[in-house]
RNA sequence: GGGCGCGUAGCUCAGUUGGUUAGAGCGCCUCGCUUACACCGAGGAGGUCAGGGGUUCGAGUCCCUUCGCGCCCA
């Protein structure tokens, strides 16, 4: 017999890359149901997942590694139970970051973006992207990503591009986008528009300043308090509430800008809240969102007093041409001298920066491109509303109405080169727009060909909105398109719920009339072990190369999907990992011991099997988890799934089953080929069921079962019969009925168990020598009779007794004499560790456990005689009875021992 | 200000239609290199499930409330 060994440990490193490569030179990550082959069945149902496109300048971490970790998992699970799958990859063109990313570099070589011009500037950016955007897709196959690569996309490619000005253009036509000038958040160091979405307010200590607004042609003063006194060179209006007394005076009359000397009204408007600064408001609808707001009710003109690079302008009179800061500090001082101020108080601002870089962005009225969401959001917000799209966890979906309920216009257009350019061309002769799928080199409204293009281009989430149905062939109706639209999931963090998700939502339901998927899951964000967001600054980073480079990516992946549950935060630490590290490991030598031990086995068997009360046991316990792993799967509870394939694996399977299968596979005959065929179809149920958490060792031990157990017999197959080519393609292993034994199997088995253990805790506490072997006298009680002597070897060797020194009787007369007395249920078992114990203490511990027995009956005497037994579920009062019944005898068994 | 969520063992967390004696990993204590695994095995200590009230035969789980913490939106 030729052996089939493995390694001793493990080794992922010269795994991972190996059956990554196999798997998709095999083609095992495309649907193996295409609708552009001729075999195609369009019966046959599609699952399909489109990826949260990474940015293309993105560098992989957690965040990437807990979205494909679940998305594999996600799609392999329908992979295996025969979904036609598609997990559609790509990445987007994130057009500030990679933008950055170009100018830096020719800023490194001397020149610049705007003396390269525009052309050569795009071109550069194509040439970067070719060469280094591929690092996150890479990344991203090491993760064991099934994802396939022949149909990846890319933001920026023709065929998404033109979906995007497809897009553009019906928005436009349906006059649902509009240009103007509005109020948006402006990135001074970009001098770019950025989305309301991008900006973060963090608090940051600062001041209010508290200054006079003096009165026109009078002495008197309102007193006003602000976070910003450069923005006073803005001012149009003071506020005061209306019904407040102190102010009631001066609302209609005029007070005097300081240092500008620009009259301007007080306005009295309930907006303004007494109780802070002063009372009284200054508003510049220029530079404040709520002042903005404030303008419009009251007609005030709008005073921009910033240029593009937050720059006092001309209408800052003297301060003209000073930074926003520094205007800031000359102004006060100026007012101070002129004795307009009046105090300074420290503050807790909140300080608008951008997301990408933290600069402080500026409200600001700039000319935009903007579209009218609010009909979107009212189709948006149907779906879910109707349950034809479904938010897991539900309570998502509170937030997404709040957010859909109060939505703004969605500022569109970016300052931007690289990105889709705006199809809108201006022309010089009637003053029109054209808008057009197609370049036009005419006025559509003229004529003249004297027309210019809009110099910006769109939000990178514009793109990405189409995302869904642009990746599959979307405004053209191909066969991808038709058969895997609307996709099934979307699976990715919450903190994008609002950037993107939604607007996929809302562009699928515009452009395709339907949901673009039916599903939203939605995962929790990775902290460090102590709940810290992890950031450069705090040095708490993790970065998911180096783990998977010293643990394994099987390790990283189950770590991130187990114990963690849809919508809530991820605490990761490195130990979890190594935990987990170790589970991999488990697989790997119970495995090797699988293999070891059903060589060992008669390659045919001579009769029907008798199955042991631990054969009964494993398989009871392998169909409750597969019926368990089902209903866990399709509530989305993956983490609780992965939690008790572990259990089963590492406590049933390797600490129970397998030591009791080495004493059956070493009896020989139909007894040790029925044992392998056992031990090698719960390994191999395992392995499937496990493959979706951890795909790169249940793969690699697939292989190696299947050739071991195909070179030793034809007679040992996995449950189901059939062995597949690979275990990313096996049929999933549904859910095994329960067939009425199970209880009493498993009942028993933990009465087993617990024989075991007394045994072991007392030789442990008496400090026995773990080598010595015990005589022992045990009594199985009436009701078993015959199975424990059928278990003789199993006990002997799992609690250290001595097989030939064991008796084993039904019921016994009296103790033997000169032994100590376990009971466990209604067994009794007696070891020859009188010398070795003291009787007091003997008596003691007896009498504790009767004690504690007796306690249980109290209590269960208690239950059955209320309430309970009359309105609780009758097979729960039942099972309630019949633990009574156990803890009397249990108790009865005590006292004869005392 | 509006909304959402969390508080379970020393640490990090599971615990989903309310139903045994509330679980895991790590950490801790005692043993043990028994030919799958020391990335291991055996045994053990450790919890008024934040506090209070209510519904129920029965509450970590449902409701109300107090305290503490976090997040999102203005």
């Amino acid at each position: 017999m030729s052996a089939y060994e493995l390694p001793k440990t493990y080794d992922f490193q010269s795994t991972e890359q190996r059956i990554y490569a196999m798997w998709e030179q095999k083609g095992y990550f495309q649907p193996h149901n295409d609708p552009n082959k001729p075999d195609f069945d369009p019966s046959v149902k599609p699952f399909v997942i489109s990826i949260p496109p990474p940015n293309v300048t993105g560098e992989l971490h957690l965040g990437h590694a807990m979205f494909v970790s679940v998305e594999d998992l996600m799609v392999r699970y329908h992979r295996m139970k025969g979904y036609s799958t598609l997990w559609v990859p790509g990445t987007d063109h994130a057009g500030i970051a990679t933008q950055l990313m170009v100018e830096r570099q020719l800023i490194k070589e001397g020149t610049s973006r705007e003396a390269v011009g525009r052309e050569e500037f795009l071109r550069r950016t194509w040439a970067w992207k070719e060469e280094k955007g591929g690092k996150i897709t890479n990344q991203i196959r090491r993760l064991g990503a099934s994802c396939d690569w022949t149909r990846e996309r890319f933001t920026m490619d023709e065929g998404l591009s033109v979906a995007v000005r497809e897009a553009f253009v019906r928005l436009y036509e349906r006059g649902l986008i509009y240009r103007g000038p509005r109020l948006i958040n402006w990135s001074p160091g970009l001098k770019t528009a950025v989305s309301d979405l991008e900006v973060e307010y963090s608090e940051e200590p600062g001041k209010l300043y508290y200054f006079k607004y003096m009165l026109s042609g009078a002495e008197d003063y309102i007193p006003v308090a602000t976070t910003r006194p450069e923005t006073i060179l803005g001012d149009t209006a003071v506020a005061v509430h209306p019904e407040d007394e102190r102010y009631q005076g001066f609302i209609g009359k005029k007070v005097i800008v300081p240092i500008l000397g620009r009259e301007i009204p007080v306005i009295a408007d309930e907006y303004v809240e007494r109780d802070f600064g002063t009372g009284a408001l200054k508003i510049t609808p220029g530079h404040d969102p709520n002042d903005y707001q404030i303008g419009h009710r009251h007609g005030l003109p709008i005073i921009s007093m910033l240029d593009e690079s937050a720059r006092v302008n001309e209408n800052g009179g003297a301060y003209a041409g000073q930074d926003r800061f520094e205007a800031r500090k000359n102004l006060w001082a100026d007012m101070s001298a002129a004795g307009l101020t009046l105090k300074e108080e420290a503050y807790t601002l909140k300080v608008p920066r951008s997301q990408r870089g933290g600069e402080i962005v500026e409200p600001m009225i700039s000319e935009q491109w903007f579209i009218s969401i609010a009909p979107l959001a009212e189709k948006a917000n149907l779906a879910v509303q109707t349950g034809q799209v479904k938010i897991v966890p539900e309570y998502f979906e509170k937030v997404y109405y709040n957010w859909m309920d109060n939505i703004q216009d969605w500022c569109i257009s970016r300052q931007l080169w690289w990105g889709h350019r705006i199809p809108v061309w201006y022309c010089a002769e009637c003053g029109k727009q054209t808008c057009a799928r197609e370049d036009p080199s005419a006025c559509a409204h003229c004529g003249s060909t004297h027309i210019t293009q809009d110099p910006d281009v769109l939000d990178t989430w514009f793109s990405s909105g189409l995302w869904p149905f642009s990746t599959l062939g979307w405004p053209r109706q191909t066969p991808d398109l038709q058969y895997f639209y609307p996709t099934s999931y979307m699976e990715t963090g919450y903190d994008i719920l609002f950037f993107w998700v939604a607007r996929m939502m809302m562009s699928g339901l515009e452009f395709t009339e339907t949901p673009p998927f039916h599903t939203i899951y939605l995962h929790g964000l990775i902290r460090d072990e102590h709940g810290h967001k992890m950031s450069k600054t705090k040095g708490n980073v993790i970065d998911p190369l180096t783990v998977m480079d010293e643990l394994g990516t099987d390790a990283l992946r189950f770590t991130l999907l187990v114990g963690s549950s849809p919508g809530k935060d991820t605490n990761l630490s490195l130990k979890k990992v190594e935990a987990n590290r170790n589970f991999a490991n488990k697989l790997w030598n119970a495995a090797r011991l699988v293999i070891t031990l059903l060589q060992k086995a008669p390659t045919a068997p001579q009769g029907s099997p008798h199955w042991t009360l631990a054969d009964s046991f494993i398989f009871a316990r392998l169909k409750t988890l597969t019926r368990d792993t089902e209903r866990l799967f399709q509530t989305f509870q993956y983490g609780q799934a992965g939690q008790n394939i572990y259990d089963f694996f590492w406590n049933d399977f390797a600490d129970w089953y397998l030591e009791i299968a080495k004493l059956q596979i070493a009896q020989g005959g139909d007894h040790a080929f029925y044992t392998a065929d056992l031990l090698l179809r719960t390994l191999e149920a395992s392995l499937r069921l496990l493959h979706p958490f951890t795909p790169f060792v249940t793969e690699e031990l697939y292989g190696h079962l299947k050739a071991a157990a195909q070179a030793h017999s034809p007679h040992l197959l996995p449950q189901g019969g059939t062995w597949s080519e690979a275990l990313i393609t096996a049929r999933w292993l549904d859910p095994l009925p329960e067939e009425g034994w199970e209880e009493e199997s498993l009942r028993e088995f933990a009465t087993f168990q617990e024989v075991i253990r007394a045994i072991r805790n007392l030789r442990a506490e008496k400090n026995v020598k773990p080598g010595l072997k015990l005589a022992a006298t045990l009594a199985e009680g009436e009701k078993r009779e015959g199975l424990y002597p059928s278990l003789k070897n199993e006990l002997s060797a799992l609690a250290g007794l001595d097989a030939s020194r064991l008796q084993i009787f039904t019921t016994l007369a009296e103790k033997p004499a000169g032994t100590v007395s376990l009971v466990v249920s209604d067994i009794e078992i007696y070891l020859p560790l009188a010398e070795m114990v003291n009787p007091e203490e003997e008596r003691a511990r007896l009498q504790k456990e009767l004690t504690e027995a007796e306690s249980h009956i109290t209590r269960l005497e208690k239950l059955l005689a209320s309430d309970f037994a009359a309105k609780a579920p009758a097979a729960l009062v039942q099972k309630e009875r019949e633990k009574l019944a156990a803890y009397q005898q249990n108790a009865q068994k005590l006292r004869e021992q005392l």
